[in-house]
Order: structure tokens, then C-alpha cells, then sequence
DNA sequence: TCTCAACTTGAGGAGGCCCTCAACTTATGG
DNA sequence: CCATAAGTTGAGGGCCTCCTCAAGTTGAGA
């Protein structure tokens, strides 16, 4: 790859980066171009689609989730593991609406070992008797979703209110508060569906979200 | 004001009532116009923003939360009346993206009255010493929030998902699940704030909420 | 029936965003 | 320095949504 693709590469990142910080994923492209200093080809010559754009920039971030579950997992304590695991995958998400919504149809991590990852620390913290034994990975999801919605409204106002949100939640997940669950949690399934349903941008509008055209 | 100029507005609000239900506050006029059969400069004749549109569908649900209110403030149980109340609002959130929409942006009364009956029931699940003493009104955007996320992932896949997260989070609402709160609960002021910042739409996509033109 | 205010209509301008591609520029190896 | 593959550019077509307004239609009272 040449030096100046490399280059406006990295600009390019730049520049989504920022923009999908403070203003969510679906920031029209031509902006990113325009504060990349680059011209739209350029950028569709390096992402040929809006998902690679977004995969590129957060790249660094799934990587740091994975490394946050290993670190949360070898913690002395379970609930304490559990907890930080939470907090910071909402940490992550309180600082960047991009990530914020790349959270709420990925629950963090997507891949197949975050999956394991979590599995592990929730089984953990469910051993230790602190996580309630009624709760599976699949209701993690309720957290990243609900945090994401106080994120999204909160997100200028008051920055710091999710994590009153999320407290108010990990005291409903500790085994002392458990008291019968309405339903069944998700299956594996129905939750890799509905992260994926998330797709076209928050709440509805339409068909807005275009395909790769073959 | 004649009789098939209501029979339109009468039209244009079933057909809002429905594609507002099934794709969210975001779907575009034209539809809307086009599923009523009547122009979309009828549509603008009757409703000149989108917001009065929006208004008079929603007039309704703003009424029955009202009377939720007023029900469960009535209610024997204090505890009972509480988590009635928010089951309640939840409903209505999960049965129409556009009221899950709506109450992402108002927390589903909006009116003065709405907001002083939902203080009284928080009050009285406190002194009944059901509900945490650490909590109030505020925090309730929480629980709005953070359903309207599960809905907006669920709607379609998993339609009863949201009655298991609010569980969980009403788990964590009661006085026996208290363990201290990192940061003090939004001011009125906040909330009002983050409420309004709602506006365009839930994510980000830059400008694209319109004002009236004066 | 006649009148006219009330109402409806839908083409079309304005503005966005997406994506492509033919023409141009430039880094790089020889 | 040259050749050329790699890369850049940005106008422009396609599609969408918003909103307006001049022209046409119609309900309802006189």
C-alpha cells in the first residue's frame, strides 16, 4: 500500500473516529470525507462500505473488551469482576456514541470467544453466591440496552447519570434481591437475532439501511 | 370545519396510529399520506409539523397514562400500585415504537399534573417501605430508558423480553436490594434537559430534526 | 340552483445522502 | 528520469424526504 493511502487512511479513521464519538454511526459519509480532508472516492476506495469504516475504527475497542473480560475474570472476587466487567463495557459506551450503538447490536464483544468470556464471568459470580442464579448471559443484553438509552438521552446533559442507571441495575442482579422472573430468559437464538435486528439505526425509519449492492 | 375535511383528519390518524406503532415517530409523512389516500398536502393542510401530528395520535395514550396513574395511586398496595404504574406505562411502550419513541423523550405523562401523580406513587411505595428511600422520580427515566432499548431490540423477535428486564430493574428498585448509589440522582432540571435532547431522533444523524419555519 | 369559502391535489423546488466512474495525479521501482 | 500501477478527485445520477402553492374541486348555506 502506498505511503499517502496509508496516510489518508489514518485521516480518515481520524476523523470517523471523532465524528462517530460524539455524534452516533450513521453520521453521514461525506462528512467524515470532508473533515478527513479526502474526497469521497477516497474513502470508498479504502471502506467500501459503511461496516468496514465502522469495523476499522473499532477495531481497538473489541480488543479492549476482550481484555477487560480476561482481566474481570481473574479478579479475586466474582461480583467484583462482574461489576467491572459491566462498568466498563458502559464506560466504553458513555464516551463514544458510536460505540454506544456498535454496543447495542453487539452486546461488547461479538466474537465468539467474548462470548465464552462472559459466559464465564457470569457463571463465576453465580458460584460465588453473589449474581443471582435465575439471570443468564442473554440478560446482559437488558444492561447494555438499558445503559445505551440513558447514554443516548443522557449523553450531553448529564454524563455521569449512567452510572446511577447501572447501579440501580447490578442491585437487581445480586442473588439477595432475586425474586421471580415473569419469563424465560432469551435463548441464544432470539438474542443474536434482536442484536441483529438493531441494525438500520436506532428506533425505526423505514428502509433506510442499504445493502451492499452486488 | 366541513365533513370530509374530517373524515380525512379522521384518515391520516388511523394511518399515523399505525405505521408510528410498527416503525417508530420517524416514518416518513408521505406514507403516512399515502396509506390515508389523501395528498400529502392534505396532510400538511391538517397537521402542519410533524409534532401536531404525533400530538393528536398520542393524545389518547397520554390520557390513559394519566388514569394509570391515577389507578395505581389509588391502589391498596402501595409496592402493588407502584410496579403496577410502571408495567403499565412499559405496556403501552412495548405494544407501539412510536409511544416507545414518545416516552424515551417525555417518560410517559409530560404533563404537570402526570408528573406530581407519578411523585405521589413514588412516595407512597417509600413510606410504605417498599421502595429504596434513595431513588426518586428522576430515576424513573431509568426505567423508561432502558425498556425502551429492550423494546426497540425485541419489537419483533422476542415481544415479551421487556417484562423480564423490567424485573430485574424493579428487583433492584426495592428498599431490601439498597446498596449505595455512585452519583446523586439527575436534578428535575437534568431531566427535563435530557428528556428535550431526545428530540431528533434516537441516536444522532446530525441535523436532520427540523424546526418550523416561522 | 348558485356561490364561495373551505378543502384537496400533486407536481416540483430544495436539500440530503449514497455511490460510481472517467479523467487526472503521484509514489515508487527500475 | 520514466513508466506505470496505485491512488485521488469531484461532478453527477439516483433516490429519498420535506414542504409549498397555484390550480382545481366540493360541501353547505342562501
Amino acid at each position: 500500500m502506498r505511503k499517502d493511502a496509508l496516510h489518508n487512511r489514518e485521516r480518515l479513521l481520524e476523523a470517523a473516529r471523532q465524528l462517530f464519538a460524539d455524534r452516533g454511526l450513521e453520521v453521514p459519509l461525506e462528512e467524515i470525507a470532508r473533515r478527513a480532508e479526502v474526497s469521497i472516492g477516497t474513502l470508498y476506495n479504502r471502506f467500501p462500505s459503511r461496516d468496514d469504516l465502522v469495523e476499522a475504527v473499532f477495531a481497538d475497542r473489541v480488543a479492549a473488551v476482550r481484555e477487560l473480560a480476561e482481566r474481570s475474570l481473574a479478579a479475586d472476587d466474582p461480583w467484583e469482576g462482574f461489576v467491572a466487567f459491566l462498568t466498563g463495557v458502559c464506560e466504553l459506551q458513555s464516551v463514544d456514541l458510536g460505540y454506544n450503538d456498535l454496543a447495542v447490536r453487539s452486546m461488547g464483544a461479538d466474537t465468539r470467544e467474548g462470548d465464552a468470556l462472559m459466559r464465564r464471568i457470569v457463571a463465576r459470580a453465580q458460584e460465588a453466591g453473589m449474581l443471582r442464579l435465575d439471570v443468564t448471559l442473554e440478560d446482559m443484553a437488558f444492561v447494555i440496552w438499558g445503559v445505551a438509552g440513558t447514554v443516548r438521552a443522557t449523553f450531553r446533559t448529564v454524563p455521569g447519570a449512567w452510572r446511577r442507571h447501572l447501579a440501580l441495575t447490578l442491585d437487581g442482579l445480586r442473588a439477595g434481591a432475586a425474586h421471580p422472573l415473569p419469563v424465560p430468559p432469551m435463548t441464544t437464538t432470539q438474542t443474536e437475532k434482536a442484536l441483529g435486528g438493531c441494525d438500520q439505526g436506532a428506533s425505526a425509519q423505514g428502509t433506510r439501511g442499504r445493502q451492499r449492492g452486488g
